[in-house]
DNA sequence: ATTAATATGCACAAAAATGCACATCATTGC
DNA sequence: GCAATGATGTGCATTTTTGTGCATATTAAT
């Protein structure tokens, strides 16, 4: 058996029971390898995030069954995701207000902000992110209310725009649907008049883009490139496209 | 048996009678290991500060079970808190406006709605209810908007009364504190304002509270019985008091 | 076919958990 | 108060689990 399969059957094995303890001697009959593998296995798992080691066994690392899902499409995630989140975190200081759009990649801003950071306030539409820094005692969290996208756990709709009309946001990160000539654009009309109203509400426009997203393109142009501040991309971008962007934009590469 | 299991064990007893004193001489009879073992258990769980430990025994740490992170809240009554969620499940019907409060057993509700309803509308505070909902393709999931609470990972504050004024509600199913004489308590001041609000707004009010709220008491009076609909409770409640209940609303136990 | 990279099992050292004996401390009854 | 009783804390030997280095096997890459 393979071990990338092992690790997946051991994983559905712990996620069946969410709650309980997988005993390590009862993996070791499972499989039927030396201690060793297992917990060779078990430390890997646990780097990655999806599982919690006890004394004699594993657990899930969260309880409630709505965080697999999303540590699921976090391991999904690239290293260039976890770069511009870590770029774009640092960009973020205490006491401002700042909005987090929904995304993989704001998701991974939302993991990167700084743990000292002081009374912070995060508007998001994405659940994910929510759930992230609800633990955070120094984060305030917000969500504009709305309706809810099975797909990007998002809010959208009438709701999000009523809340976002009255309120000020210093900084706001938005990811995109793609990147072409002189525009972002967008996949989903939905949120369209979301974003658009939370750019008008922000003193500062910050879009991060992994490199693919030069060769995707929304059907929906969202805003000029010229009426954003800043984008984060990663270094794998070809450099004739970023340097045609730079005439437009400040970009950050990392 | 794991010591990590024994522990959760030892929690899950403690918290079954919250308010009384569990013996440690009952716990050794429980687990069959020395005295020295159990203690060591309880020293550890006591710095986690879940569990206070009395001369003899150990106790909750606090009253209210909102206190509990919510990793341990979950499992909890696991038992009585699906049967509870599954009966109230059924009272739910095709094409109503539903509002789910935030807290474990109203998520078991939101696990247990028949996957064949129609054009069901949920309007609920909690994120861990609208991520388990995300995925329903006949269900449409509203949030609020508000202030994220960590501890109930559900959201409270203005921004919560705002939507809730605007809507009308079929059925309200809303957990509480705790139930005590003529009222239904609260823990928290916070959510109170909401509470009362969706009340005022829903036609049918059912209420889901496992047997360890009658030893529970807030320290704010929500509402009064009378105002109450129906009532779910599991088995386990006690007899005297859910006679003592009966005059004042239906109750349903299961 | 050869080589490099990865995975596996084993042996042994380190750490954790457990039970026991004994000293200390809290509680109760007198 | 003061002794009796029972609970608590501590040190230590024993058992179990964990971590680590190394040799061997397996897989992938050229």
């Amino acid at each position: 058996m393979l071990p990338e399969i092992r690790r997946r059957r051991i994983f559905q094995l712990i996620a069946a029971n969410p709650g309980e303890v997988l005993e390590v001697s009862r993996l070791i009959e499972e499989f039927n390898v030396s201690v060793s593998t297992i917990r060779r296995d078990l430390i890997l798992m646990e780097r990655e995030g999806q599982v919690k080691r006890v004394f004699g066994g594993v657990t899930l690392a969260s309880q409630s069954e709505h965080d697999i899902l999303f540590e699921y499409r976090v391991n999904l995630n690239k290293m260039e995701k976890k770069r511009i989140g870590a770029a774009a975190a640092r960009m973020i200081e205490s006491r401002e207000v700042i909005m987090l759009d929904s995304g993989t990649t704001t998701l991974e801003i939302a993991k990167h902000i700084d743990p000292t950071i002081k009374d912070l306030v995060v508007i998001t539409t994405s659940l994910d992110i929510a759930v992230t820094l609800a633990t955070r005692r120094n984060i305030k969290v917000i969500l504009p209310g709305g309706e809810l996208d099975s797909r990007t756990h998002g809010l959208f709709g009438p709701l999000v725009e009523e809340t976002t009309k009255k309120i000020k946001i210093d900084k706001l990160f938005m990811g995109t649907g793609g990147i072409s000539g002189q525009h972002l654009t967008n996949f989903n009309m939905q949120t369209l008049r979301n974003r658009r109203l939370a750019i008008s509400r922000a003193k500062q426009i910050i879009v991060v883009a992994d490199h693919t997203k030069f060769e995707k393109e929304g059907f929906v142009p969202l805003v000029p490139l010229s009426s954003v501040h800043r984008i984060i991309i990663d270094k794998e971008a070809p450099p004739e496209k970023v340097a045609q962007l730079r005439k437009q934009v400040e970009v950050v590469l990392v």
